[in-house]
DNA sequence: CATTATAGTTCGCAAAGCTAATTAGTGTCA
DNA sequence: TGACACTAATTAGCTTTGCGAACTATAATG
């Protein structure tokens, strides 16, 4: 166990909201540079969401990935053609197609993921315990950040 | 004061980077998605980077903001265009250019600058003092994580 | 002087995002 | 039942951002 301590009597969230927007932004630029040819974060961002929350429409998908419909539908329809994922009609509704991994697509998503994460994994392995620690509960928040509302 | 405390036997490096990666990917996106009409994300973060720093090379430019030459080019373009940012040819070196804040590109940072932030600080206003303290944390670590060398 | 190295630019391309308009299928209710 | 409204997804067209390759202009070096 590690203790972190922080004074918190004058945290100010404009400045806060500053430079975690700057911080964010040059690590998902830093990410994106980092992409393996053939699938780009965007298609591994929407192939791995689909692989972790099962069976989804087009519909959740944008809702989770916080994208336009237009946007997911590209998205899928190469996930598709590439053979990583299925679409597949609702026999109760046919407006609505339902997405799901190919075992392909499971398979192309564990044989790669080390390699994706490898960039940020070796500057992760260079912090100190501590700042793991923190990062560790960060990335908890950030999800919360996002996840709550659009 | 607050203590932040926190299991740190355990941290998978490659298990964080994947939760890490996708928090601050979707967080990104949601940022991109608050541009206010005129100025982008890109361009708000270099010319944020130009004030911050003071005047600066095109190539200094591109290290700070983690760019290839060809799409600061376009930025800074961008920018004097519309009279934000000045450029200047070094007298000494005359490949070099030199850029900096116009009174009119500081005043439209100042200006902006609350309303550019508000999705966020709207956001982390909502959390616990202990949960700032580990983003004001984070945002520091994730500056770290990026400049250490390229 | 000829060569090599460096700072930026231009060009052409691809990815990812958007809005507006369209298509296809459901539901409602007079 | 038939017209109308609603919803899920797609298509079309545009913008921004990013890249690599090739180029220009200037400096440095032998």
């Amino acid at each position: 166990m590690a203790s972190v301590t922080t004074t918190i009597a004058s945290i100010d969230t404009a400045e806060l909201a500053s430079r975690l927007r700057l911080g964010v932004t040059r690590l998902a630029r830093k990410l994106r540079q980092q992409a393996e040819p053939g699938i780009t974060p965007s298609l591994l961002s929407a192939l791995s969401t689909i692989e972790r929350v099962g069976p989804l429409t087009i519909g959740d998908l944008c809702a989770v990935e916080q994208v336009q419909p237009p946007t997911m539908t590209r998205l899928v329809a190469s996930l598709v053609e590439t053979g990583l994922v299925e679409r597949s009609v609702d026999p109760d509704d046919r407006r609505v197609a339902w997405v799901r991994v190919t075992p392909s697509g499971a398979r192309s998503l564990a044989q790669t993921r080390k390699r994706k994460e490898a960039y940020l994994a070796k500057r992760l392995r260079r912090l100190e315990p501590d700042r793991l620690a923190v990062l560790e509960e960060a990335a908890a928040i950030l999800d919360e950040l996002v996840e709550g509302e659009s």
